[in-house]
DNA sequence: GCCAACGTTGGC
DNA sequence: GCCAACGTTGGC
């Protein structure tokens, strides 16, 4: 998942109340689907800053609750208010966010571009705007492998309140 | 700051 | 249903 660190970075949710957040302001059909259909509880996602001096992969965030309306769509006040998102059926969808751990060697994109199995991850192809994309479980290894970091895929601790 | 790539809108 | 125009994203 992308964002710019200048307005929501991986410190930015570590610091948040239970280092969790909304995911808020999506407003693309295929970032949508993805979030609606494809997270689940306990998955876990790439943080990824975007839109920086150095693009790069930053840590690890664990979804921690599915897909529900996006209230910001209703709120005209909100810089992502969209009058034709309707309460009663509703078009844009956010998930929960909790932060799970920063990477101590962050992954550029220059180095994703340069590596041959990273380089078809579809956050580093040419013109990928997509905010919200797949990784596959291989590149999920491979780009922990690279940083020197555990894949930590199995995870032990999410029954815990809070 | 530039601009290529992309998604969306709306006239026809 | 096509497609030109437009706005946005985001690497560079």
């Amino acid at each position: 998942m992308k964002s710019e660190p200048d307005t929501f970075s991986i410190d930015d949710l570590k610091n948040m109340p239970h280092k969790t957040d909304h995911w808020d302001g999506i407003r693309n059909y295929q970032a949508r689907n993805f979030m609606r259909d494809d997270m689940k509880k306990g998955d876990l996602v790439l943080f990824y800053h975007s839109n920086c001096d150095e693009p790069s992969i930053v840590g690890v965030a664990e979804i921690v609750s599915e897909a529900y309306p996006d209230h910001t769509a209703f709120d005209p006040e909100s810089h992502y208010f969209d009058p034709k998102s309707d309460p009663d059926n509703p078009r844009w969808f956010m998930v929960d966010l909790r932060y799970r751990k920063k990477f101590r060697n962050t992954l550029s994109l220059k180095d994703l571009k340069a590596h041959p199995i990273l380089s078809s991850m579809r956050v580093a192809q040419k013109g990928s705007r997509l905010s919200i994309t797949p990784v596959t479980a291989d590149e999920w290894q491979m780009v922990h492998q690279l940083v020197g970091e555990s894949p930590g895929k199995s995870v032990t601790d999410n029954k815990r309140s809070g």
